[in-house]
DNA sequence: ACGCGACACATTGTCGACAATACCACCAAA
DNA sequence: TTTGGTGGTATTGTCGACAATGTGTCGCGT
């Protein structure tokens, strides 16, 4: 059984390329959240037909990042406090789960590879204080690998294909370089920690309450900016 | 926010009318497990251009009953022993995760709505002793209606659109009418009173081992078909 | 006999045009 | 003024044909 993952692939298509080029654009908020998506615009735009087009609008369906009604068009998700916290709430749970999976199934060597990650973003982290960018290309990448760790197919193809880019256009259209960039490190070592020990109970625990902080983190941004 | 389901909605189009003819096909095994899908042939079958074909292609590739390889084609999903206890373990942690939020956010009067819907359940159950279909039809009913209760969209689009047509398919290929329908009920009796009782934390535990149950259950029969 | 490459076929990906539907502005009547 | 209907316009859904890619077969050389 393989599920493999349609989102994420060797862009060979042209559908699959302009699915990129839409995705990064949404999430980075080029094209503005809430907004109305114009099927021949963006075909003139990419430079296709709407037929490649329709496809990755479909696959943009499939990663939450545009809404989409019969024979009215789609528009682009709007953010909102109570989807982020619905967002979390989920990646809680999953992610929480991926520990206590990845705690027995994750081999000694896949371990140690993580453990190394760490070690080498804690140096760089050092070097690039504050650089959010960096932070947070290596705090998603520990998250992936914990989650590919979890072996589980259906686990790793709805967090990293679903809501992932979701996550990540929350984070980066609230401007997530908060304070929490130096714990986050030390929690990220603490879960890694219990998964090597095989205490998969504890680093599900941990997993949760990290997601937990960095939700909190993320609410209290929100609320100051308004 | 709403993420509302564009898997399960009034077939408006020709290409919801298809996924829903091909979802029934594939999940009673009408189309074979591990079978190769050809576009122009269904294409004919159906009596429609390849368009809307590839977009209910695209749909039903979304809650896993096809996959997809670039320029070489469709295929049904394989059913397998490792497959169906990824799909389970996930069923456990979110439909727990389902109960933990249904408990505090459900109303006393969807509560007692799912409370009566079981002892109707109970009474249609005495009358048709034994009979699976209403059995599989009242379990799905009363799972959904917790899972609905979560008020969590992305919860809900996860289990009811992407994972549920994949369990019936297993629950129908492999003949799903096990001893267990008594037992069911009781264990579904005791999950809304604990939701009653606003006590989530018992709610997802008994979900999760209800889940488990059916889970070993489903293991039991797979072992004895060989 | 076996492996490898070229060819032909079938299938998927893409295109442009047409049909069906929804949106919007305008007008009429209450 | 507001409400309801009506028409025009733009957008989405669908179609058939073509291009690009993969698959299987046949023949050739070793």
């Amino acid at each position: 059984m393989s599920v493999q993952s349609p989102v994420w692939r060797m862009p060979v298509t042209a559908s699959d390329r302009v699915l990129l080029e839409i995705q990064r654009a949404i999430v980075d908020g080029e094209i503005a959240a809430g907004s109305k998506i114009s099927e021949p615009e963006l075909a003139r735009r990419f430079d296709l037909s709407r037929a490649p087009l329709r496809e990755a609008l479909a696959r943009l369906e499939r990663c939450h990042l545009i809404e989409r009604i019969p024979n009215a068009g789609a528009r682009v998700v709007t953010l909102s406090p109570e989807g982020l916290i619905s967002l979390y709430q989920l990646r809680e749970t999953l992610e929480g789960m991926a520990c206590r999976l990845a705690a027995e199934m994750m081999s000694d060597d896949e371990i140690s590879q993580v453990q190394q990650l760490l070690d080498q973003h804690l140096a760089t982290q050092r070097v690039r204080e504050g650089e959010s960018y960096y932070q947070e290309a290596g705090d998603l990448d520990f998250h992936y690998r914990i989650i590919l760790g979890s072996k589980n197919p259906y686990l790793i193809n709805i967090l990293c294909d679903e809501l992932y880019f979701l996550v990540r256009m929350y984070r980066v259209q609230m401007g997530m370089n908060g304070p929490r960039v130096s714990r986050a490190f030390d929690e990220h070592k603490a879960i890694i920690n219990a998964i090597a020990n095989r205490d998969g109970e504890l680093a599900d625990l941990l997993m949760r309450r990290h997601i937990g902080a960095s939700r909190r983190n993320i609410e209290l941004q929100l609320q100051q900016d308004r």
